[in-house]
RNA sequence: GGCCCGUUGGUCAAGGGGUUAAGACGCAUCCCUUUCACGGAUGAAUCACGAGUUCGAUUCUCGUACGGGCUACCA
């Protein structure tokens, strides 16, 4: 049954939008597969019943999706390991926590809700703000270890609510070898009783993490930091159940951190910049956080800066494509300390991949851009040839809208104070000149518009400076855009030579 | 509070005993460009602090400080 092949898992659980950490796992498992031609699983953790979100596991494909990082198994692909939802597999768990009661690790605890809070605000101190259930408190509570025998079989077979808790060792040292950080132990004495099998019959994530990544065969478990502390109860259920020896490999991510700590998907609207990958509208309250695709992100910009946020390969390289990412990834080379997310950064990565962008690559996402601002962009030769002139000053997809408008559709407001105060009858002459010099033009195109435009200028003992800025303005509507004279190219004849005479008349 | 993880410029970071301590983002100035960008150039770090090991520590060890995470019948 067991083989070799590098199989590795991301498991989201389905609450809510999909920030950065969870893809850059999701990218950094994909990688891993890819590169040692294994394969990339995708579990739904949805063991806490009361969190269900509808839609957010279809949402999570949908960005995988976008991101060019879909698994190889999921509920989606289905694969030999499935069911691939936890809450699927319910029954399966059970008998796990059984033998772990029967082994002498776990026990049942049939403390209520209501107790568990006494307990805690009972050993509340200054010293211990957060008392544990542990080795010093199990002792005083309603569990198998404390009742007795016949007690817990009557508890047990009326029916009683009932968890199957670890019983932690008094003081063992447990430790494991991390592929970022190395060697890291835990003394037992301080870790709790955590819960394994919730009254409901479902597993908790300790449980059902360490069940299901023996049953699908996971070999490498990709995680973030957050999951450290938690990491001696995996490790000793590895040991209790399946043995050390089939244990993952595992590699506890560095966390990305917003400008306030870890990021976090409450807080998804309020730092100024998207933290989740797509829009994700809350069923509940119907708010909408915008998604780093509906800002005008590309998925290969995307993936590519979340790769270097913890990551690199000793070079210098910063931009890589996803096949490069594949070849050179390497995850004794993340990071081991937490990142600060720079959306500036992130921009950056976005322009360098638009820049290095074919036209007919952006083509579709550019006229995406445009029809949502109501601005047509039929013919695919002119707006390719748009993009081509224009690309490099869009850091956004989004910034499309304004830097390629006026290409298809003429300004609607007109940047006057930058003409009208040094407006003269000269200018007023010149360009009349223009439009008839133009207007007999047979050839059009940038190299002749421009040796014309000067040597009128010229004439007109103008000085080009003194004319290219209305004559921009004219085209453009204000103070940007590529050279006017391309511009003038890409408009036509036609179109160039009655937007100078609607403005010659708005001047008037 | 306890436990765990971290700490090289504002941010991402290379380097891991002897270096002028890379590079990128951002910022500033300049060049190019009679718009805006692109491109190019230049500028900015006593490697958190204190001990120790050493001929020599940014690099190794230990403390301290600071930052972060965890401390639910959530993941």
């Amino acid at each position: 049954m067991h083989t070799n092949k590098v199989r590795v898992r991301f498991a989201p659980s389905p609450t809510g939008g999909l920030h950065l950490g969870g893809v850059r796992t999701v990218l950094y498992n994909y990688l891993f597969a890819r590169q040692h031609k294994g394969v990339f699983i995708v579990r739904i953790e949805d063991t806490d019943q009361s969190r269900f979100v509808p839609g957010a596991e279809e949402y999570i494909f949908n960005c995988l999706k976008w991101a060019g990082l879909e698994p190889d198994e999921s509920v989606v692909q289905g694969g030999k390991y499935g069911p691939y939802r936890q809450s699927e597999r319910k029954p399966l768990y059970r008998k796990y926590a059984e033998q772990l009661v029967a082994d002498g690790h776990a026990y049942y605890a049939f403390d209520t809700p209501e107790e568990l809070d006494k307990m805690r605000a009972d050993f509340k101190t200054e010293q211990n703000p957060s008392p544990q259930y542990d080795q010093h408190i199990r002792g005083r509570m309603r569990n198998s270890l404390t009742l007795p025998p016949e007690e817990v079989k009557h508890l047990l077979d009326s029916g009683a609510p009932c968890v199957i808790r670890i019983k932690m060792p008094a003081d063992e040292v447990v430790s494991f070898t991390d592929m970022i950080r190395g060697e890291v132990n835990f003394n037992t004495s301080v870790v709790d009783d955590k819960v394994l099998l919730k009254a409901d019959g479902m597993p908790t994530y300790h449980l059902a993490v360490v069940a299901d990544d023996y049953l699908m065969e996971i070999t490498h478990a990709f995680r973030g930091e957050e999951w450290l502390p938690s990491a001696p109860v995996h490790v000793l259920l590895w040991k209790y159940l399946f043995g050390i020896d089939k244990m993952p490999q595992w590699a506890h991510l560095p966390l990305i951190l917003g400008p306030n700590g870890k990021l976090s998907k409450r807080d998804g609207a309020k730092y100024g910049f998207p933290v989740f990958a797509m829009n994700w509208t809350d069923p509940k309250t119907n708010e909408l956080t915008e998604g780093f695709k509906e800002k005008g992100f590309l998925p290969e910009a995307f993936i590519n800066m979340l790769a270097l946020l913890g990551w690199n390969d000793g070079t210098g390289q910063e931009i890589f494509t996803k096949d490069e990412l594949i070849e050179k990834f390497s995850m004794e080379r993340v990071h081991s300390g937490g990142a600060k997310f720079d959306y500036e950064k992130a921009k950056w990565f976005n322009h360098e991949w638009i820049k290095q962008s074919e036209p007919a690559k952006l083509r579709q996402q550019v006229k995406q851009v445009l029809a949502a601002k109501n601005i047509p962009a039929a013919d695919d030769l002119l707006l390719d040839k748009v993009i081509l002139l224009v690309k490099e000053r869009c850091h956004l997809l989004t910034d499309f809208a304004e830097q390629a408008a006026f290409f298809f559709v003429a300004p609607e407001t007109y940047d006057m104070d930058a003409v009208k105060p040094k407006w003269n009858e000269s200018k007023q002459l010149f360009f009349t000149e223009i439009i008839r010099n133009f207007e007999l033009a047979i050839v059009w195109n940038a190299p002749d518009l421009e040796h014309n435009f000067k040597e009128i200028a010229a004439a007109n003992h103008l000085k080009p400076g003194e004319v290219l800025l209305p004559f921009r303005i004219m085209l453009v509507g204000g103070k940007f855009g590529p050279h006017v004279f391309d511009i003038a190219t890409l408009l036509g004849k036609q179109e160039t030579i009655r937007r100078i005479k609607h403005f010659l008349s708005l001047l008037q």
